[in-house]
RNA sequence: GCCCACUUGGCGGAAUAGGUAGACGCAAGGGACUUAAAAUCCCUUGUCCGUAAGGACGUCCCGGUUCGAGUCCGGGAGUGGGCACCA
């Protein structure tokens, strides 16, 4: 580095910036005149934040200093998802407690977070493992709960028989324990579940007014809550097949048009008449069991074969009694609709692969308009058209098909007209110990109420033992054991905690009173929510962001609260990717241990070959991370923030480069040069450039740049902001100022400095100061650009022959078509060009383009 | 498997409303400065043909709409995210 680079000591800058900050307590809330709430996803406290960390904050950060400047009253906080998995793993694993772990984690963490120079109201720090928020947390479970929209219910969890506890999903691996390699088995607990079925109608149809939600992110939405208009239908059974009173299977479909094509029902392994028949048919209690190893996820279940199970009941078809078949099938979940389904093969791709499968009959009931021709179908017919084979449905349409068999049906009193969603409740039940306690005790009368809220928070026993295996609050008598406080009656706790979504549904109503006692019926609710802009990775897409938008709903629905939707805005930004590579072993290989050596990749220490695998998201097994805290310690936070924000679009995944770094770091230290070596008199901030004097190209790029980074932090398209504040910057480098006045150079710079000072907080503050200002950059208004500096009096026309550039002409701009066509065919080339041809046809958009169409 | 998104030079990307494709940056090459190197500064850089002027091609692939398509429509390929107990 030469001399001069030394003189930009990023530590001693930032550092000096972030105290003074904090000192001023510039980020918290003075009043709520014009509000503005940035929210950024809060992290789980892993001990270290990741760059995927510096992207999300740095985001938020970016938007939230732009408010600011723009004269909102920014609310900008941050918090900690403090309870789940990971601390109770580090339990087991390194026999250190979860909430020591946790709070150790939480530290480093603030600490680096601090060194990024966000600006946070660190005042309004929540963190959702701590006993005022599981206070706040367990009210809003009683009200839920005695509104009726929380309740127990049977279902399916991964049970891992030696560590007797509860997998999740991704602790399941390949159908094994990921610590014991036990097989899993599906095991049915009596769990909480919060019912957001009730909300699919509000949810789904909300859905329409977030018009500052990317469009993909709700359309996932629409798709997971998934609504389906169709008929619910009861299908008698054969006398003779009776058993234990089951005289019927309902049965739900979207298709009732195609009623005549039925070849089959298939009920679901856990309906209850699958059941029922276990109990006398080993055929059938071995083909449950079998079910019961099998996939837990649904991509499991598309993956896995179709398999089915013949029961020897048939039901009858409720139009022309012909015998249905009766299948358990592994595919037929009995979580949606009623757990059973009517086989149409032919209109149906499941059912015909199942058709096929079982040799059952294929009946083509609905023929596309086009085809006249009988063909034999190799795939299920599953578009619009006209109904055929079906008695009275004959010629009619899908449509009114569909209405005429839910007509009959309603007359005939067995079936009618249903609507369906996909989507089920919220089991919010973990057999965990690290997660919010469920305030819920079973008291020795039977009776299941909720604990007294004198004796809210319920805190989680500290004195826990993993080493038994399993939930230890099952393990802990003391805890377990209980009285009711009203009645004096022994009880027995709860044992269960809740999903860490519960913690994250609602904490960003938590920031607007971290510091008090209460929560809802709070009208800084009403001034601060929803949420303006809220920032956070697309893989929330769906649960977290779907569960937010119930709990709102939920609670405005007993008038907890009185905002429909917690956030307005929603961005989702991509994920930081880096070079993976692998050695001849296929070892991962971490990056800084990698020496190039006669352009061919070796290890630094084994000396073995190493290649070059793609670009993946960063993660510590594929040994492609880059920690953030070296790179700040070494480059500084404006640096990190520069490189974060240049190049890569927002939403998209940004790749990791160590030159991307250094040209960040190189640009900074340019401007930081630049600026040093001005020399301004005192009193410039004061003198304002005269308009007559301040060159016109000067003022004219500058505006043009006000307007490009303005509309570009609009638009969350940062990359575009950053490329016209190097734009200018490379102008002004080379810049003259006339007639030894600098106050016109003085303006620019200044409004340019306030213009990087959301993307480069510290360095701007720096500029500020060398320029002279007295108050804080992070104080001044964003600046405007004026319309009358952007117009351009000549225009570039483009002149093409069939479409095909040409030409470029200069030409004043404003002309009308009439006097377009005639300056470009009195062109000399254009003339040339049309020699010995004629043009068929002209078109002319003016200002623009001439197109010149010769055949 | 299902749902969603993305695909533009050697690389990251830019391109109001369908109207100059490649802004800004990285890398590379050449030059200046230097005893030398680093740093810095200047120039060149989509591909192909051509000494040049210039021309042809070019936004993942195939097809369509249009005077005109990176942009709109249909089909396909590849990559990434989610799939309900990771957060």
């Amino acid at each position: 580095m030469s001399e001069i680079n030394l003189i930009y000591d990023h530590k001693k800058i930032e550092g000096h910036w972030q105290k003074k900050w904090e000192e001023k307590k510039l980020f918290s809330i003075k009043n709520i005149a014009n509000p503005y709430y940035v929210l950024e996803m809060f992290p789980y406290p892993s001990g270290r934040i990741h760059m995927g960390h510096v992207r999300v904050y740095t985001l938020g950060d970016v938007l939230a200093r732009y408010k600011r400047a723009q004269g909102f009253d920014v609310l900008h906080p941050m918090g900690w998802d403090s309870f789940g998995m990971p601390a109770e793993n580090a339990a087991i694993e390194n026999d250190i407690h979860p909430r020591d772990w946790t709070k150790k984690n939480i530290e480093n963490m603030k600490t680096q977070l601090k060194s990024m120079g966000i600006s946070y109201d660190w005042q309004r720090e929540i963190s959702t493992c701590e006993p005022a928020y599981i206070r706040e947390q367990q009210k809003i479970f009683i009200k839920l709960f005695n509104a009726n929209l929380i309740y127990k219910k049977e279902s399916w969890a991964n049970w891992d028989p030696i560590e007797k506890s509860v997998l999740a999903n991704e602790q399941v691996i390949d159908g094994k324990g990921w610590r014991s390699g036990a097989t899993i088995e599906k095991k049915l607990l009596n769990q909480w579940f919060l019912s957001i079925t009730k909300f699919a109608k509000p949810l789904l149809e909300h859905l329409e007014d977030l018009d500052e939600w990317p469009e993909n992110v709700k359309v996932m939405q629409k798709n997971w809550i998934g609504k389906s208009v169709g008929a619910i239908l009861n299908l008698k059974i054969k006398s003779n097949d009776i058993l234990n009173n089951i005289n019927n299977v309902e049965v739900f479909t979207t298709r009732p048009d195609t009623i005549f094509g039925a070849s089959f029902v298939a009920i679901a392994p856990d309906h209850h008449l699958s059941e029922e028949l276990a109990k006398q048919s080993i055929e059938v209690n071995n083909f449950i069991k079998e079910w019961k190893k099998s996939f837990i996820t649904e991509e499991d279940l598309d993956k896995a074969p179709k398999n089915g199970l013949f029961t020897n009941l048939y039901s009858i078809h409720p139009f022309d009694n012909k015998p249905l078949p009766i299948y358990i099938a592994n595919f037929v979940l009995s979580s949606y609709g009623t757990g059973a389904v009517i086989g149409v093969p032919a209109h149906d791709q499941r059912d015909f692969d199942f058709a096929k499968k079982y040799n059952l009959k294929i009946t083509q009931v609905v023929k596309d308009f086009k085809t006249t021709k009988k063909t034999t179908l190799i795939e299920a017919y599953a578009g619009e058209g006209t109904l055929i084979n079906s008695d009275f449905l004959n010629d009619m349409t899908v449509k009114e098909a569909k209405n005429e068999v839910i007509k009959r049906l309603e007359k005939k009193g067995i079936g009618k007209k249903d609507i369906k969603y996909r989507l089920r409740d919220w089991c919010a039940s973990r057999q965990r110990y690290w997660g919010c306690p469920i305030p819920i005790i079973y008291r020795e009368d039977g009776k299941v109420l909720p604990i007294e809220e004198s004796e809210l928070p319920l805190e989680l026993p500290d004195d826990v033992d993993f080493s038994e295996g399993g939930n230890p609050l099952e393990n802990h008598p003391k805890w377990k054991y209980t009285t009711c406080k009203k009645t004096g009656m022994k009880a027995i706790r709860e044992t269960d905690t809740l999903d860490t979504f519960f913690d994250s549904s609602w904490y960003y109503l938590r920031f607007l009173n971290a510091n008090s006692d209460s929560n809802l019926k709070s009208e800084l609710i009403e001034k601060w929510c929803p949420v303006h802009q809220y920032v956070g990775g697309i893989e929330h897409a769906v649960l977290h962001l779907l569960y937010s938008r119930f709990i709102v709903k939920a609670l405005n629905s007993i008038n907890e609260i009185n905002i429909n939707e917690p956030f307005k805005g929603l961005f989702c930004q991509g994920m930081v990717c880096h070079k993976t590579y692998k050695d001849v072993d296929g070892k991962w290989i971490f990056p800084e241990d990698i020496i190039k050596k006669d352009s061919i990749l070796i290890h630094r220490t084994t000396g073995k070959l190493v290649s070059e695998i793609k670009s993946e998201k960063m993660s510590k097994s594929k040994k492609n991370i880059v920690d953030p805290v070296s790179i700040i310690e070494n480059y500084g936070a404006d640096t990190a923030r520069i490189f974060m924000l240049s190049d890569s679009p927002p939403e998209r995944n940004l790749d990791w480069s160590n030159s991307g770094i250094e040209g960040s770091r190189k640009f900074i230290v340019k401007v930081w040069n630049f600026f040093n070596k001005l020399k301004f008199d005192d009193k410039i901030s004061e003198t304002n450039a005269n308009e007559n004097k301040f060159p016109s190209d000067l003022r004219k790029k500058l505006h043009f740049c006000i307007e490009k980074v303005t509309k570009s932090l609009d638009s969350f398209q940062y990359n575009v902001a950053v490329a016209a504040l190097r734009e200018f910057a490379n102008y002004f480098f080379t810049y003259k100022p006339i007639e030894n006045d600098s106050s016109d150079l003085h303006e620019a710079l200044s409004k340019w400095v306030i213009m990087i000072s959301p993307l480069a907080p510290h360095l701007a503050e720096e500029l500020w100061k060398i320029l002279k200002h007295k108050n804080m950059v992070a104080n001044q208004k964003w600046p405007e650009f004026e319309n009358k500096y952007l117009v351009d009096d000549n225009v570039n026309l483009i002149v093409q022959i069939n479409g095909k550039k040409k030409l470029v002409i200069k030409i004043v701009k404003g002309l009308t078509k009439k006097q377009t066509q005639q300056f470009v065919l009195e062109n000399a080339s254009v003339i040339e060009i049309l020699k010995d041809k004629n043009y068929k046809k002209i078109i002319i958009i003016p200002d623009r383009v001439v197109n010149l169409v010769i055949k």
